[in-house]
DNA sequence: GTCTATAAGATGATAGAC
DNA sequence: GTCTATCATCTTATAGAC
């Protein structure tokens, strides 16, 4: 790939995540990049395309650093531990904060709307497989669906650091409050077969509750 | 107030949510508004400000739709109905989406950073305040920060509605994931004292886990 | 308070020289 | 592939007529 294709894509990210898709231009991105206006143009057609595959590099890229960190994951305690470092450290390349703002973008350009959902497809994806695992004979799988699980942790990530940008202390304590849930979690897999029979009847209750009044509409 | 500034206040908070923040301009919102776009300066000095005063507004007219509900509710069951409830009308009315466009253009700009603190704490002092009511007396009040939890309860909302925009079926299933956690809360607080005395002792663990690990580094 | 007109600058995108 | 120059269009914001 040629040199300035390479300083165009790189550009596009770190501006994204500095000045926000609100603040995005040929003009903003080319400056980054130290490289001419009109190249963006030649080599991308469109700010949006630019920006589509400068998403795609960013998402491969961090996501071939951890795969070999989640194979490793085998209990929940560790999952959390991984997700809080996996967190920290995207946090601070400015990959969570790229992907508020294509998806702020993604609302209004259908270019956006498709790089996102590619992003946090592939994401879920990957966070899925290893929750998957984890909760496997914990008394958990009762109610978990692994696949929700993860697009709301995905959800949950893009949240925060709109949040972070806002309002840092309450960010904050929103994180802690959530790995609180974390340590729930562990508690009703510790409890074994006597959360699995809680929650067995519970999850009956409540579906028959809602068959219920369903049928009585 | 007069007719123009009240047509714009509506006009600055429905463009931001069909437009978004990258879409949103003086013009954008006068012809909403149906309204010449010198009296944005007019009346507001710059558009900026002009977002600031719409959300302020917005925040306050929903928040008050809500107060009263908000002091019916007595248990968990009662609010996690009523968050559904709220999130869907919140939704429907586009406040969640001019909040996540708010809070994405506020990373560059401070006017709207400070209206996105404003409504986020705003927000979050009133969820807290039942948060604490409903798990007074839960085991789970061991381990439970209300303030913490009512602000990640608004984060996930944010996230979830971005996501909403790029992925419907994903974040429908992320959003059924939040909440059977809520039926693990629930669950949690069946098991009444069995719960709390396995939440006391891992929260015991988990400190002197960390204690340990702190020393010996 | 509201309008028109306009300044002064930014934006996406292209044509054509090199 | 890269540059300069330029376009038509958009932007915020103001001055001045009504």
């Amino acid at each position: 790939m040629s040199d300035t294709k390479t300083k165009l894509l790189d550009a596009a990210a770190s501006t994204l995540r500095d000045v926000g898709i609100a603040g995005l231009s040929a003009r903003t991105i080319a400056t980054t990049a130290g490289v001419n206006q009109a190249l963006i143009f030649y080599h991308f057609n469109t700010v949006s395309e630019l920006v589509v595959a400068a998403t795609k590099q960013a998402v491969e890229e961090s996501l071939a650093y951890y795969q070999a960190e989640f194979a490793k994951v085998g209990s929940l305690v560790e999952l959390l531990r991984l997700g809080r470092r996996l967190h920290e450290r995207e946090r601070d390349l400015g990959n969570v904060q790229m992907m508020a703002q294509l998806m702020a973008g993604a609302q209004q350009d259908e270019n956006l709307a498709q790089a996102a959902r590619y992003a946090l497809q592939t994401w879920s994806a990957e966070i899925e497989l290893v929750v998957r695992r984890v909760l496997a004979n914990s008394p958990l799988e009762v109610i978990a669906d692994p696949r929700g699980l993860a697009n709301a942790v995905s959800a949950s990530f893009i949240g925060l650091e709109l949040y972070e940008g806002v309002d840092h202390a309450a960010a904050n304590s929103a994180l802690d409050a959530l790995e609180q849930l974390g340590v729930l979690v562990e508690v009703m897999d510790d409890l074994g077969p006597v959360a699995r029979r809680a929650l067995q009847s519970k999850v009956r209750r409540t579906r028959r509750g809602s068959q219920k009044s369903d049928t009585t509409v």
